[in-house]
DNA sequence: AACAGTTTTGTGAACGATCACAATTTGGTA
DNA sequence: TACCAAATTGTGATCGTTCACAAAACTGTT
């Protein structure tokens, strides 16, 4: 193989090393056109010979060319790089409680997919919480990777301070679970419904005392599936709700479970507003000896990896990070390539029937 | 606030909107030095006057200056990229599958982590597995972005196809689960070991009949996990070894237990190769009227996170997956700023016991 | 055949940093 | 005080691409 030598423009004598490899000068002079013209047809610029395109094309394919994104960028046109925002502490946190992160997993696959399809790349970043750090933390990454997109994860997407700097910076920006959508791409699950149709499959299977276990007062989407609930609940003619006041943690939700079935009227059924919550569920009625699905039916939300596992497996609303943040990466790239806007759209969930709500298999 | 607009170096004499925010000469400007100086101390060079530096570095906190990454790695010097590259097909297929990735979630908190505390980034790639293909996605991921820096996790590890490639552009690569350390960094746990702890775990217990379900005879760590369990039988004096022959997936590990209970002389103890298969366990033991741990004691290799809330608890061997991946940044990194070089990282595993072997609590 | 308008192609500048090298300042010694 | 070496600072070139603008090559119409 010949060596990667190269001569440089100024008077300099010697052989230099090359960088890198292939450049867009390279496949120019391959073809015998100039550089902007090889650009041209790497970018879909319409104004090209297609018997020069078609050289060009075949150029690229022979010599492996490959364009530098560092120089992209630097050249004054798009990173092509999407910067996906997550919580530090709430990282941090979930690790050292080792309590794992399927929506990382899942945004990772998704995100990575439906970038790459298009021949873009995602990036993320850890930012811390508060308002303050927060925008010093954004605006460090972006001074540092010029993103051209950004995805705000919960609690960011919440946060007026990231979502006006990527505004004054002209940024577009997603957020995951929002659902406002005038100045930003708001992409969310519609968790009033899935909260409905997870009470509805209880109803039909003839439960009429059923107990929902949220997750955090605070949280926006525990009351949007606490209100789904008790819709639900209400177009069955079921008066009384059952609502107990978890934190999304093992421990609290079985205190809660406990005191729900030591109760006058014990629920036969139970939602938990995460599977850790439902997993609490199944210890619970393992130690008062009560049957799943035949003495209490368990349904969660979320429906991490582990839940088809479980001793029945757990009937849950599947989450659907990974379509939201694909759909997230597309419209940002859309946006970039200036078709589309802001906007809201709703990611549809899906109820997994599984044992723990009485139907057999899975 | 004053718009940001500065004018070109030529005879331009428009107005110019500034593509960016703060630049080096900004900060250079403000202080009264050149760039260049500013450039030694973003750097670290030791020739800069303390009292230059320290009104230098005033500046830049000041201003909130951050290097533009894409504009170093133009300078030629580092990328600050570290390229972390996954199996196309194994990911899609877990994803399809359902299955979950917590080695994914683990290889971003550890990578993320460890990169950006020394203000470097982690990118990850998808590349597809056959050699040629391999070749070419890695090839087009290096032109892309160059990173300094390339993490290979399994099964790319093993393909002497991307390590040549790296090796020939000079670009300095992590494996993971790879135990060879001659020209590569690699990084890896203990497998002989971890097998060993787990199986004299049991024989503590007093089990003498403990059975291995293996995951995969052709995947290199298996082997070794076989090698350590019966070293660790050969050491307690048990002769008859009971390898089971799985996939790693849960209906196969379902039938090769459910064999080894129908046995002559059933095992009172499985370990697992991976947590999907010690869930059949607990199903088998479930199926068959069998307590865990008392007539069935189970432990698992992986450790993710839902191992915690099965019931029983499994014991498990914890591989620390995050801790390799940060291991291997931090060497890779090391090795760009001159200081060391390839060489063999073990880093240790843990036992986690939980009740499934029989110890009560977690 | 000449013209105007459109399509296609090419050229120099710019992006923001580092590198290589040159120029200047500083400090110690004769 | 003068001089040399070391420490510190500055200048022009460069990386690979796109942008803005200019030039050239095609159209179709008169």
């Amino acid at each position: 193989m010949q060596p990667l030598v190269k001569r440089g423009a100024s008077g300099y004598a010697g052989p230099m090393i090359r960088r890198s490899g292939v450049t867009i000068e390279d496949v120019a002079a391959a073809v015998g056109v100039s550089r902007q013209t090889v650009s041209r047809v790497i970018n879909g610029s319409p104004n090209v010979k297609p018997a020069v395109r078609e050289r060009i094309d075949a150029a690229i394919e022979a010599l492996g060319y490959v364009p530098n994104l560092s120089a992209r960028r630097m050249g004054g046109g798009r990173s092509y790089v999407v910067l996906a925002i997550n919580d530090r502490a709430r990282t941090i946190e979930n690790w050292q409680a080792r309590r794992g992160n399927d929506y990382v997993d899942q945004m990772l696959f998704g995100g990575m997919t439906a970038c790459e399809a298009q021949g873009w790349h995602l990036v993320f970043e850890l930012v811390d919480t508060l308002a303050v750090p927060a925008r010093r933390g954004l605006a460090n990454a972006l001074a540092s990777l010029r993103p051209d997109g950004v995805i705000l994860t919960p609690p960011h997407c919440d946060n007026p301070a990231l979502v006006d700097l990527l505004a004054e910076r002209g940024i577009p920006c997603a957020r995951i679970g929002h659902r406002d959508g005038a100045d930003t791409v708001d992409v969310y699950m519609d968790e009033t419904g899935a909260a409905a149709a997870a009470t509805r499959h209880l109803v039909a299977l003839g439960h009429r005392r059923i107990a929902f276990i949220a997750g955090a007062a605070n949280y926006g989407g525990s009351a949007l599936r606490i209100a789904g609930y008790r819709a639900a609940l209400a177009e069955a003619g079921i008066a009384e709700d059952l609502v107990g006041d978890g934190d999304f943690h093992f421990e609290t939700a079985e205190r809660v479970i406990g005191a729900l079935l030591s109760g006058d009227a014990p629920p036969t059924a139970v939602i938990a507003d995460n599977d850790e919550m439902a997993f609490a569920a199944l210890h619970m009625a393992s130690a008062r000896g009560l049957r799943v699905p035949e003495d209490l039916a368990v349904v969660s939300f979320e429906d991490t990896p582990g839940v088809r596992f479980a001793v029945p497996p757990l009937t849950a609303i599947r989450q659907p990070v990974a379509e939201m943040i694909a759909h997230a990466c597309n419209r940002l790239i859309a946006i970039v390539e200036g078709k589309g806007g802001p906007g809201r759209h709703e990611i549809p969930f899906e109820l997994v029937c599984r044992a723990s709500t009485g139907r057999v298999g899975d």
